[in-house]
DNA sequence: AGCGTTTGATTGATTGACCAAATAAACGTT
DNA sequence: AACGTTTATTTGGTCAATCAATCAAACGCT
């Protein structure tokens, strides 16, 4: 039962936080959707900083798998016989999908960035996230761009940059109002990368 | 000296939340930083929300002023005799200069962000934010897909979107990583907008 | 005298962290 | 298998500190 313990305090704090946000939050919250005594949380996680931080490894635990259930490994190499173009089209179109279904994730990472501004902790957390994302983009890129006749100025790694800054920018907008329409900004950023990369053949293409 | 009163506070209030944070900033805090009684505050400022958006919007002058000197207007229509094309590139440099010198209006900024994910009233002021500067982006798209041979598929409001969350996913990186090579990433994106409208003409001057 | 401004003490409520003690589980010894 | 011992888990309450907001009183200008 130990185990299952922490993972009850996990999966509450999850729950509280995305419901309430990190600041709105008690420990004795969590504790009460955990439906364990407020001293356990303390017992498992010394700040609620920490439980912050665990809540939102289990809640990226789905799209992690989502992406392993397509054959790539976020944190590694990509593998051997995949068409970069083809994993990063497969890219925007699970991004859309996370959207919809993970809302909460959302909602609670944008917290996560807000609270890491002014908490050291949580901003080394928050910049081990963000640089875990942009290397897996980075990744994407490079391989794209090494199949291209016609190279871009830019690095792999500086479009990187701006590609998680676009989507997470994307996220934003729908978090913050459900209305957006995030699906065609998605849309427009794949249509805009995608005929970026693909310049010079496009040329030939003109119809 | 009572408007000159409400300005001190409001700039106090500015440097206090930039320097801690909203969550972390008290108005007893603000009220010390600006020289005047806890009370004051209340007087001038109904709640600590209130505060939080007067000193965005104080923070905001500095770069609507810039925008102003350029001779662009950032809630009106683009001025009739200029190219959109050299607004939008105007617009990225600026961007890049912006986030060199104004480093804690950002900051102050994504921490509205964070707060506005569970608060009505900062959300609300979020929304017009976004739409805002989402609109004026709009704008120049509109502007530059006009005068494009072959337009995209994509409207200019989802490719506003699209570039507006690339900025501030820029900035955000920007914000939680000094060390991070924001220009870069501007540079990236501007030459992948710019190569993405400009396509068909790309197409004939392969080399 | 009167009004807008300013003061600063007070209110009522909340928080994260901590702790000492109760309970349960695991283990080795005989 | 019965026991004593150690370790792991869980409890619930305390703690000092903090906060936004209120308000009656004082101030100072006209």
């Amino acid at each position: 039962m130990p185990d299952q313990t922490k993972e009850r305090i996990v999966d509450a704090a999850y729950r509280t936080l995305v419901k309430r946000g990190y600041h709105e939050t008690s420990m004795k919250d969590i504790a009460a959707e955990a439906g364990v005594a407020p001293g356990l949380a303390h017992y498992y996680f010394e700040t609620k900083e920490d439980l912050l931080v665990a809540a939102i490894e289990h809640g990226c635990q789905p799209v992690i798998s989502a992406w392993q259930r397509a054959g790539v490994d976020l944190s590694g190499p990509l593998p051997e016989d995949a068409d970069p173009m083809m994993v990063a089209r497969m890219g925007f179109e699970l991004a859309k999908e996370e959207l919809r279904t993970y809302r909460g994730l959302f909602l609670l990472t944008f917290d996560m960035f807000g609270v890491g501004l002014h908490n050291a902790k949580i901003a080394a957390a928050v910049r081990t996230f963000i640089e875990e994302r942009r290397a897996f983009i980075a990744r994407i890129t490079q391989g794209v761009i090494t199949g291209m006749a016609d190279p871009p100025i830019a690095s792999a790694d500086a479009i990187a940059a701006a590609i998680w800054g676009s989507l997470h920018g994307i996220y934003l907008q729908k978090v913050m109002n459900p209305a957006f329409d995030a699906d065609a900004a998605i849309d427009a950023l794949s249509e805009m990368t995608i005929a970026f990369v693909s310049r010079p053949r496009v040329s030939l293409e003109v119809r």
